[in-house]
DNA sequence: CATGAATGAGTCTTCATTCAT
DNA sequence: AATGAATGAAGACTCATTCAT
């Protein structure tokens, strides 16, 4: 009886199953005040046990920022950023990408929480690792919009670096906005449009 | 040499320059990483002294983020949303209050780091003031984009509150680009020019 | 105008005043969590004032101590324990003391938590001069008794200073239910006879 | 090897410990006077250890007074107050718990320090604790003299609430004085007697 | 003399981390 | 491997006391 509770070998699910239990806790209470006993507790096993999986705290929180960039990179990097020769096919892509990112922060709202809030204050070495994944995404943003001005069908005087900047801010920004809202699924749409429709054309009337 | 009404905490000199020091020195290692008596270290004061002009730590972090707040809001809402009555005019404004917020960030590199990242940490209340300062400046960019509207300078079939939002998510893109930059100077221009461009003629070409 | 509520001269009623403040806040809060500054905001002055007539917050605790065992030394040694010389004026003598040692708890209710709580265990010291208290008064009733005994109204066998001390006991235990009672006028009359009862005749059917 | 019922918080035998030096070290120096570090260090033991079997410092105090007080509680309920018939048998049993209680007060002088001074300033809690340890008592006391009022070898017109505080004021004072005496053995017969004459026959000559 | 701003010694308390079992 | 008891560094906070005005 008390032998199926006892060690059995080392399980490699173990180390995700910590990440997840952080993943939530992190953004539940905030870095600072969730304790590894927290995280140990919400999965039921001895916090000691996380130090098998990681060094340290800081390490647990390095991790899960990881994980998470690289959920949000795989949607941004889904796309090749030279296959549309048309704005009509740039503009579905984009639209495509702002949908699947919009649907990955309304189904993880701790994910938000985590990237645009307390993951960011842990350490200055956390916050490089987000600027990276930051420049990284404007760099893909900028092969875009490259492509289109290459191509023809985006203006020939684009900034492209800066301007790939500007747009991931407005991107961003629906991605916080998202993890904000209690039910983000009626705004999907309107969001999208707003952003699309700003990218594409501005405010100006024509 | 009669004060018949001082303040309650008698030196508001030594209660700014208090925050002076939290601005920084938050800024320079992260809320949780910077002690009471790092501030007092700053400023040579014994850090009992904090305490009779803040209540506790978290307390003087609320007390920098309205600071800075205040401070970012003053160039904000420094135009009159209903004061143009054409593009040119309105292009103008967002150039000049895009400048002045440019400024702001460039001339206070920690201002970008506490309000992007070290204080929105803290506490879910001080996540909420951000929030807010953040729904006050969609309000904002919402009523310049109506007036806009309604004077057939802008689209017709603008989501106003939307874009308003997308808006100021490429502004702060740009400030928070500004907070993690050297020496932001020379980019100014082109930051300016990216947003006003992609604001008002969007990326396509014509 | 100022210059009314600027220093005059020293004040020899403010030592007093002071004291009463202690004698009230130690006895509402303890010792340990009433702080100088909740005296001198009970008289309305500074706090810095009290540093004036009391060397440190022990020392106004010691003097509130005095007073209060002062206070009571005052009735317990006012009648003389050699004036009596039967049975009915030794039994009358008692009872006048215990009914102004009843009417002095009755009448401030802080002096009793003062005594039998929070003074007792500020210090060393101040426990030793209560202790000190308790032995001049077991004198007191070691001398009635004697007088008793010398004059044959008083069993000859009475092992005078011990007997003395239960009856102080007796007495004191009086004092603390008083201290403790919301209203204790009522029951002044029920105690008083039991008290006597006791002392004089005991407990045992005859 | 497997404890499926281990207590919360394991070791009880350290919990004890941790009881028995605060339980010596608060009537040494105080509590206020006493730090946790001076228990952990009694001991030989981290200091944070202690708050894994208290949750605070005044968390350990209400324990030991709670143990000191059930130390205190077993003597004096040791006896049945309905078991005696007669004088001899009262008097017999007054005699017996006279005794055990001095004896445990004279075994453990911290004993009176921590219930007659030191813990009942701790608190308004505590000090309410100590109150019903009182009233308590008292009901016992109580019990006795109704038993022996009833069977008629007690004073018909005993006012039995009442005298059952006054008597326990006299025991009381006795467990005081002696824990404040360097070496009490002697005088446990003077005292006894001293208490049981009074309490039965009174002062009064015959 | 009175004031109250400033001070910093002193403690409690938390919790990441270690390590014997 | 897993556990959780033990540890102690670290820091927030209080408040008696001082002293310039």
């Amino acid at each position: 009886m008390c032998h199926s509770l006892m060690a059995r070998t080392a399980d490699p699910n173990r180390r995700e199953a910590i990440l997840d239990a952080a993943h939530t806790i992190f953004a539940r209470k905030g870095y600072a005040a969730a304790g590894i006993a927290d995280l140990a507790g919400e999965l039921g096993i001895g916090h000691g046990t996380v130090y098998r999986y990681f060094d340290n705290k800081r390490d647990v929180a390095a991790a899960v920022l990881d994980r998470a960039l690289t959920r949000i990179a795989e949607v941004v990097t889904a796309e090749d950023p030279g296959a549309t020769d048309d704005l009509a096919g740039y503009r579905a892509q984009v639209e495509r990408i702002g949908q699947r990112l919009y649907d990955l922060f309304a189904a993880d709202r701790a994910l938000g929480r985590l990237v645009f809030f307390d993951l960011g204050a842990v350490d200055d070495e956390l916050r490089e690792r987000l600027h990276a994944a930051h420049e990284l995404f404007a760099a893909y943003t900028a092969a875009y919009l490259r492509n289109g001005v290459a191509k023809g069908f985006l203006r020939a005087d684009l900034d492209v670096d800066t301007t790939a900047r500007v747009v991931n801010g407005m991107i961003f920004e629906g991605a916080a906005q998202v993890s904000r809202t209690e039910d983000p699924r009626p705004l999907r749409e309107r969001w999208i449009r707003a952003v699309v429709a700003l990218l594409f054309d501005g405010v100006a009337a024509r």
